[in-house]
RNA sequence: GGGGGAAUUCCCGAGUGGCCAAAGGGGACAGACUGUAAAUCUGCUGGCACUGCCUUCGGUGGUUCGAAUCCACCUUCCCCCA
């Protein structure tokens, strides 16, 4: 089986220009693709991931990778799959963010000397000119095609500005400029990016005569058919100061059950015929299923070391025995103590448990603060430096653990 | 360039002088049930010194005993005409 039978198997790719051709061309490692990452935040997130992911695959069959930093492209903002316009970047934001995506890619793929490469569009793209670029390169867009696109259908009635229409443009440019100074054959994206793609093969086919082509990833959506790696609107991140190893395990530990053949097969390098036993496994076996996945993704993005520990931490703390070893700790001072004590409601707050005084209040009132395995009930409960040294262990819901101890 | 309309809390969206910390829905969080799942039901969703007080309805000023609501100017967006 060809790297590219893999690929529809795990059930990765969307969409293709021209199946045979890419399939020849993959399968031979003969492709040299890019894929572009924008660098709206200062970490990739797990939707990153499952790119970062595919990129390895495709480099392991002897494809030539290119990663694509757009400190130029994000100077626009994307518009597909957006209802209203991105917050504008300062150029000195994305300047650090891409300095940040460089930092996580290159400890996921290998980079050097013929394997992966990695560029930032900002070189080519902040210095062209306005006049010469529309001679150039506008001449070759319809604008009753570009309107005719997905992505900017949507925004057709919430309006969009001419910034963002242009997004598509610089998205081409970059393939076009990826193909003649890099070799550059193939582009890869979500599938949300299929329109921008093609604007790219388009221009190539114009400017050269040249055949480009373009594929597309599924975008991962739970069975709701919601983006999956977020989580109450927030992303789940690469980077640990911003998710912890053990949250990222959580994440995947928690993913429904319709969805975690799915996960498994799309983001871990696990043998297909592995997974398609799991795939018979059924209620609470799936839970297997889980911990696997959230293994396999968490070995891959922080380590093994850190799998392991994420692991045991979760396996100590749901099957019931308390293991404080790596629980998220906060280390509370005697400033914080009044009269040699400390309320609940002060150390739900410092511990980040709760945003304010009034929503440590109405977790309590709710029953979902509990304390040393007991169920918080007064407000005033409060306890001293000597307790607070033994380390408080205390439980938010089901599953958010945290310990308050007493810096020595 | 001309005309019309809009901006409300995390999001959508009601509210057109006091009864408004502001309906309803979504989401989030918590409780029950469970398998750390889903579905369902319940609670909760600005802050604080919590029967009370303070800050919030795009911004700045004004009218009024009292403004999310009325007026003026500004900002941003949408629609129609060019």
């Amino acid at each position: 089986m060809g790297i590219y039978e893999e690929l529809v198997a795990r059930g990765l790719i969307a969409q293709v220009t021209n199946e045979p051709e890419i399939r020849d061309m993959i399968n031979a490692g003969k492709a040299t693709f890019y894929i572009g990452f924008d660098c709206t935040a200062d970490s990739l997130t797990a939707g990153h991931f499952m790119a970062l992911t595919l990129m390895k695959r495709l480099q392991m069959a002897g494809n030539r990778p290119i990663a694509l930093i757009g400190g130029g492209t994000t100077m626009i903002g994307d518009p597909s799959g957006r209802t209203d316009m991105r917050k504008m970047l300062t150029k000195e934001d994305i300047d650090h963010n891409a300095e940040c995506f460089k930092k996580q890619m290159s400890r996921f793929i290998e980079f050097g000397e013929g394997k992966a490469q990695m560029v930032n569009n900002a070189e080519w793209l902040l210095n062209l000119n306005y006049v010469e670029l529309l001679r150039e390169v506008g001449a070759c867009f319809s604008v009753n095609n570009m309107l005719r696109a997905e992505c900017y259908k949507q925004r057709m009635e919430k309006g969009l500005s001419f910034l963002e229409f242009n997004y598509m443009i610089m998205q081409s440019y970059d393939f076009y400029y990826l193909f003649r100074h890099y070799g550059c054959n193939m582009q890869f994206g979500g599938d949300d990016q299929w329109s921008n793609m093609l604007g790219g093969t388009e221009l190539i086919r114009r400017k050269l005569g040249k055949d480009a082509h373009c594929m597309t990833i599924t975008l991962l959506t739970d069975s709701q058919g919601k983006k999956m790696g977020k989580t109450a609107g927030n992303a789940v991140w690469l980077d640990p100061n911003k998710t912890s190893p053990f949250e990222f395990y959580q994440y995947w530990r928690n993913v429904g059950d319709a969805d975690v053949l799915k996960c498994i097969r799309m983001l871990t390098f696990l043998p297909l015929e592995q997974i398609n036993e799991m795939d018979g496994w059924e209620g609470e076996h799936l839970n297997k299923a889980k911990e696997i996945l959230a293994f396999e993704l968490t070995k891959m993005v922080h380590g093994e070391a850190e799998a392991e520990k994420a692991q045991n931490a979760a396996r100590a703390l749901f099957a019931g025995g308390v293991s404080d070893e790596n629980m998220p700790t906060t280390e509370l001072s005697e400033a914080d103590f009044t009269d040699g004590k400390i309320d609940v409601i002060t150390v739900l707050t410092a511990c980040k448990l709760a945003v304010s005084r009034s929503d440590a209040r109405k977790l309590i009132q709710g029953g979902g603060i509990t304390v040393n395995e007991e169920k918080v009930t007064a407000f005033d409960l409060s306890f001293t430096a000597d307790q607070l040294r033994d380390g408080l262990h205390i439980r938010k819901g089901k599953k958010v653990h945290h310990k308050a101890i007493l810096k020595a």
